[in-house]
Parts: C-alpha cells; sequence; structure tokens
DNA sequence: ATAATTGCAAATGCTTTGCTTGTGA
DNA sequence: TCACAAGCAAAGCATTTGCAATTAT
C-alpha cells in the first residue's frame, strides 16, 4: 500500500533519483487524478524546490514506463494516476468534474469483437462516460 | 449531400457570413477528420486571404451550434467532422492515422446502464479504439 | 568518474483574444 | 445602420527543452 510505484520502478529499471521518489510516494499515496499543477503542490509541501518541470518529465517518464497512466479527459488537463492490476474506465461528473472508476468487462469484450470485425487488433482503448447525479 | 453544415447553421440560426459558408462547404464535402490547419489550407485555396483564426473561430461556433464535432484523438491535434443522423465511434489505426467510424448499439446501451448504475444520467461519452490492422 | 538529472528560463505548439477595419441582415 | 465578424499580431496555457550546475551509481 505503501510506494508501488517506487518498486515497480525498480523492476523496470528506472533510475530512482530523491525528486523521483518523492513523486512516485505522493501518487501512490493519492487516491484521486491530479493534474501535474496538483502533483507539483503536493510534492512541494515535502520539497519545497522541486521543480514543475521535473514532475513534467518524471510524469512522462513514469507513463513510459507503464507504471502511471495518463488522462485526458475532455476539458482538462491532462490527470495522472497509478495503474492499477486490473483494468477500469472512469465515469466524469460533469458538474462537480468528481470522477468514478468503473469496470465493465462486457463492453471490454465488444471492443475487442468490434475491432476484429474490422479487421484491426485491439492495442489500446479509451472510454470516458459524462453523466449528472440522478438525486432521490 | 452538398452543403449541409450551411442549412443546419441557417435553421440554428448561426449567422454566415463568406468566410464561414466556406468553411461549411469545405467540411461537408471532406469525409475525413481535418485539423484546423489541414481545414485552413483547403479553404485557402478558394480563398486565399483567409485567416486561421477565423477557422479556429468557425470551428469552434460549429461546435458549439452542435453541427460539427471535435475529437481529441491521443496523440494529435483537435480534428474535426460534419455531426451525423446516427452516432457513431470511432477506431483509429495506431500505424497510419487512418479513422474508421463504426457503431454498436451493444456498447451504446451498456454505457447507459453502467451510468445509471452508478447513479448517474449520461450525457456524453467518448469511446475511442486503437488498432492495428491485421494481414491475412 | 561520468552519464544522467535537475532547475531555471526560454521556446514550443495549439488555440484564443484585443483591436481596428470591414460587412451581413 | 450598426452590431457583429475578420484579419492581424500579440497573448495565453500547458508542456517541452537547452544549458549549466548537480547528483546517482
Amino acid at each position: 500500500m505503501s510506494n508501488l510505484i517506487e518498486n515497480k520502478c525498480i523492476k523496470k529499471g528506472v533510475r530512482l533519483t530523491g525528486q523521483r521518489k518523492l513523486v512516485a510516494r505522493v501518487m501512490s499515496e493519492s487516491n484521486d487524478h491530479p493534474d501535474v499543477d496538483e502533483l507539483h503542490k503536493r510534492v512541494s509541501k515535502i520539497d519545497s524546490k522541486i521543480s514543475i518541470a521535473t514532475v513534467y518529465r518524471t510524469v512522462k517518464l513514469f507513463e513510459e514506463a507503464g507504471v502511471v497512466a495518463k488522462h485526458d479527459f475532455k476539458g482538462t488537463k491532462a490527470r495522472y494516476e497509478e495503474v492499477s492490476e486490473e483494468h477500469h474506465d472512469h465515469l466524469i461528473d460533469v458538474n462537480t468534474g468528481e470522477i468514478i472508476e468503473f469496470v465493465n468487462e462486457e463492453i471490454e469484450k465488444l471492443q475487442g469483437k468490434v475491432a476484429e470485425k474490422l479487421g484491426y487488433k485491439l492495442v489500446d482503448h479509451r472510454l470516458e462516460l459524462y453523466g449528472s447525479k440522478i438525486k432521490k
């Protein structure tokens, strides 16, 4: 539960500096989907002289190493989260910006079928639902 | 088949200038998903002094009027297409950038169900498949 | 030791905007 | 006529990058 990203980086041979460890730790401790500014704010509380350029470089590095995921939801800047063992998609509350994760095996399967039918092998996908809360 | 966007604009009360008519016409005649630069190139062939700022303003206007759709596919700039009566999603060829449109009612229905289950009314969604061609 | 990383500020790429002149209904 | 649109160049915003100083292995 503590610093999974750091462990994954070691496994992947990603060189770990003080700044990278810090970003890894902060991301591992986050349960939301922070953007780079927010991440920079959070790490700055611990190391006040870390540069935002370093945060940018680090999330990019982590993304390329496959340990964090980048999301470009509609109308917002890029947000990041630790990759989890089980794949999930997102529902974004259009009123609050809140992000809810969900898993739907059936949709997942259908996507592969659609691609296949079109003569393609599915290598990636993006599914985002945008909704407003139903009050009851 | 000729200039559907222009007609829709009239219906929606969007003021039509020479430049807007031209962008509308070029988009209606396009069967692909051009970005603003490409659109600007195409309209420039007809009116060489149209500004790219006008193209930007026009696609935004058309988008807000609901007559064209904007797509921010992964790793590319914004692309536009005329809205069609039947909704469709996209499969992007990761090798060539080619975009294939598809419709899948089943996935569509499941998305609504997922949202509902989470207590949300679906107001929008985004489904993109990224694939590589299967050679046979 | 030395190849890689950092911080800073400048540069980038896409998109928007202020302002003056031009124009559609 | 006259509120709105176009063209131009400048500004904005998120992100990337060149370079000199610093650091991890």
